[in-house]
DNA sequence: ATGGCCATTGAAAATGGA
């Protein structure tokens, strides 16, 4: 089974070709960020059309995530037990949505940005990981045995060489100790994120910003992650970066992290 | 060629992204 995570900055956008990627590439389960619209407004057709269910959560124009699987998906839950809300009145954005598809529980993430280190985002940011990571602990506690994967936009960089430059964040969000401390502390949980133990190379990204060149002069950030539970990192094979959807017109900021599953 | 922001809202300019 092939499984992969994708923030596609905007669904409606890039339905067909994201549809055409994962028809091209044999994914099973993709978990999609950054889909930008209702549930009402998704491209639900387009899919459905080749054999993909979608389990969708999306308030307006703004985060949004989904599940797309051609293997099932059942046991959906919007949002997780705890998630923090932003902004007065307070919001539970859509940022966490779970399913069960082929036998492994995916959650699709999308971490907040944080914006500015003195920005309240940047404290709701921590909040948000924090309060995953507890809950994260839950499910690993509940069910060992269970092949769970925590994928996702973490909006975090996890080391100074998964980014092109570490000198040009200095003050920058994305990088402070506080936000690597809380995406670490994930490995207390008891789940291991396999995109670094399959490709460990330095100046691997999966984001590239659209201005300044960034992507022809390989400006990159490693931000998109899985992390597996003990049962589920037993099963990957491989997991591969596809640099390739950065190219061309039309395409999103970040490229697919993809899990290929044992049987 | 991989090329000097992009998407959404709403109808100009603001917001968010990282």
């Amino acid at each position: 089974m092939r499984i992969a995570t994708w923030n596609v900055n905007s669904v409606r956008t890039r339905a067909e070709r994201v549809v055409a990627w994962l028809e091209r590439t044999g994914t099973d389960v993709l978990a999609i960020q950054e889909t930008k619209c209702k549930e009402e407004q998704f491209p639900h057709a387009v899919f459905e059309a080749a054999g993909y269910e979608v389990a969708v959560v999306g308030l307006n124009q703004w985060n949004g995530v989904a599940i797309a699987s051609r293997v099932g998906i059942d046991d959906v839950e919007r949002g997780f037990l705890g998630q923090p809300g932003f902004g007065d009145p307070e919001v539970v954005e859509p940022r966490a949505i779970g399913a069960t598809c082929g036998g492994v529980r995916v959650w699709s993430l999308y971490v907040p940005n944080g914006r500015e280190l003195d920005h309240p985002h940047y404290a709701y940011k921590l909040r948000w990981l924090e309060a995953l990571q507890r809950e994260a602990t839950e499910w690993v506690a509940a069910s060992p045995d269970l092949p769970l994967a925590l994928m996702g936009d973490w909006n975090v960089v996890p080391f100074d060489t998964d980014v092109w430059d570490v000198a040009a964040f200095a003050g920058k969000t994305h990088v402070s100790p506080a936000e690597r401390d809380a995406f670490a502390a994930f490995a207390d949980a008891g789940l291991t994120e396999v995109s670094r133990e399959h490709l460990p190379a330095e100046n691997t990204y999966t984001y590239w910003d659209y201005q300044q060149l960034a992507f022809p002069k390989n400006k990159g950030m490693r931000i998109d992650f899985a992390y597996a539970s003990p049962a589920l990192r037993a099963r990957v094979d491989s997991v591969t970066i596809d640099r390739d959807e950065r190219k061309g017109k039309g395409a999103s900021d970040h490229v697919p992290v993809i899990l290929d599953l044992a049987d």
